[in-house]
DNA sequence: AAAAGTTCATGAAACGTATCATGAATTAAC
DNA sequence: GTTAATTCATGATACGTTTCATGAACTTTT
């Protein structure tokens, strides 16, 4: 006799099936149940249209196949490609993602970390912007392109290396004179190897170059106060530019063109992170692409690790440089 | 006496503060507690270091303040936006979102309601692609873009009016013969609106246009082909096209320059969605904006009105037009 | 000053699941 | 053919919270 008024539970189904409690609970897990028995509590399930409740087992268990990702935002196409890579991987194993915006807000970097905690997800993935973080020790916590300590394991592209071949392919076109833009930041991050890489390359290479950072609260105008002061004569003193960030190599090859200088032909341009225009199309500018993908699986696997005794602290991976589709296309 | 090897629950709290469970239970929700007793329970509070546990409450009642955001990803930068600004209404209200990705794939769509179900959310906001899906009853539910019947909500921009407008422009812009292309659907949803809107306008003001769709399974090279049949002494048949997303409006304009044809200069382009390069820079190709802070408003207000008696079954939002970086890039 | 009303802490009882100890039934071993 | 070992269903309990009925301690009303 099935009740309208409530949703059926596993005890419905096993007084309906003429069994046990536990022996229902043991069959929707898929443990070993005798044929009979199973069979039985099929057919009653089926009867009864009983849907299984998470909320029972987070509260006997402690446990929801939820990771918490905490990140700025979706509407940067890096941090799009982040989640949707990192939703695959946590999806081939059968977990959720509770996705946490922080705006680059570190208070509430911090308050997702609670929050995500009294929802009792099984670890969290981070993507932070507070070099003083406190991070949960009892909870799987893995972080984005951040180095908190060697107890904490952080995840992040070659950033290094990624400089070092910016630097190598801006030579291989042809530069003579190189320069590199970045917004600064106050973090002692994984990014920020960038400019050593470049710097390591430039030097190895004995080619000249510049350096230009827009440290927290100064304006964008710096970044043209730069440009135009190595502007003489209708060209710029350097002719390879390395910019940190996609975004921002966007942002300064308008700046250029503003300028009357062509892109590529007077000036080389790349990127980093490996942006593109609507998702699957051509990259938006030249770049060294991160390697999204296994980010997120290496995000995904380490934070679900229970041991986390022999897991790496650092774990590096490899980029590739690649093509622009703004900056090909005026190339015609 | 703080116990270390288990997190602290309201028992124990009510026991180091003298007080009983369900006061302690009242302090945390912040229901009316005599003040001698809410300071009690505090103190204990800090210092047991307790932390609140959501599993308890959704056992008990049945809510968890989460709601389920069903999207085919976040990759394509309209769904990155929508997905934003639903995370900032939701935040707002004090809810979380339980994000669900179905890269376009029905079955994923009707697996995440069932888990949804099982999570216990209080409401799902749905933007699909089986015009066939069963939508929960006992679940408040809200589509974006896609009307199922007059019980579940759908929240859309003005497509048709969007359409209207888009061809008013390209009147306006001195055009004489329009053409509209976009992907086609097996769906009568909201969207293929835009082409009404679009016809109804031409022939209000008596201008010839063409009409293009993209049918399932055809191959991208047929837009190609409508284009080259247009195409004749080195111009094209018409000078203004519409065209039913920025997305696809991008390859567009890349295919007619490819065809030697100058956008805006030869043929004006617009695009529906208002898909901006970085999120927060310039628009990538002149189009009609979708309102997505207020979509994703009335998505997050109706789905979590409990009164489902008097909202409207469609809710329709005013768009507007934007000029596009990449349009005016060109006209330089 | 007594009755009626109000406020608010208490203790107990759920909510739906997983799991542990128990014991019955079956199979394997000698 | 008896004992030992194995398999597996049972029944009970615990997880942490909310909420309900109860009643004690006040406050207001007449």
């Amino acid at each position: 006799m099935p009740k309208d008024s409530k949703a059926p539970t596993m005890a419905d189904v096993a007084r309906e099936a003429g069994v046990a409690l536990g022996t229902v609970s043991r069959v929707v897990n898929g443990q070993a149940v005798g044929e009979e028995y199973r069979s039985k509590v099929e057919d009653a399930i089926r009867r009864l249209g009983y849907e299984y409740n998470s909320s029972g087992r987070t509260l006997r268990t402690g446990s929801t196949n939820i990771i918490a990702l905490i990140i700025p935002n979706t509407v940067n196409p890096y941090f799009a490609l982040l989640v949707h890579h990192i939703n695959i991987a946590l999806e081939k194993r059968d977990c959720r993602m509770m996705l946490c915006f922080t705006e680059y807000d570190t208070d509430r970097e911090t308050e997702y970390i609670q929050l995500a905690r009294q929802n009792q997800v099984d670890g969290i993935i981070a993507l932070t912007y507070n070099p003083n973080l406190i991070i949960p020790a009892d909870i799987p916590f893995v972080t984005i392109d951040r180095f908190f300590s060697a107890s904490v394991p952080c995840i992040a592209s070659d950033n290094f290396g990624g400089g070092w071949l910016a630097a190598h392919k801006l030579k291989e076109m042809g530069c003579t004179h190189l320069a590199f833009m970045r917004f600064s930041s106050t973090l002692t991050n994984e990014p920020s190897k960038r400019r050593d890489g470049f710097v390591s390359a430039c030097v190895e290479m004995n080619i000249p170059f510049e350096i230009m950072a827009l440290d927290d609260g100064q304006p964008f105008s710096r970044f043209e106060d730069f440009l135009r002061s190595h502007y003489k004569k209708g060209s710029l003193a350097f002719d390879g530019l390395f910019i940190g960030t996609d975004y921002l190599a966007w942002q300064i090859i308008h700046v250029l063109r503003g300028m009357g200088l062509r892109v590529p032909e007077d000036v080389q341009v790349i990127g980093f992170d490996g942006i593109r225009i609507f998702g699957d199309q051509e990259y938006a500018v030249s770049t060294i692409v991160q390697p999204v993908p296994e980010i997120a699986e290496a995000c995904v696997s380490t934070v679900l690790s229970r041991h986390m005794s022999n897991v790496p602290s650092l774990i590096c991976l490899p980029v590739k440089y690649a093509c622009g589709g703004t900056t090909i296309e005026k190339k015609e």
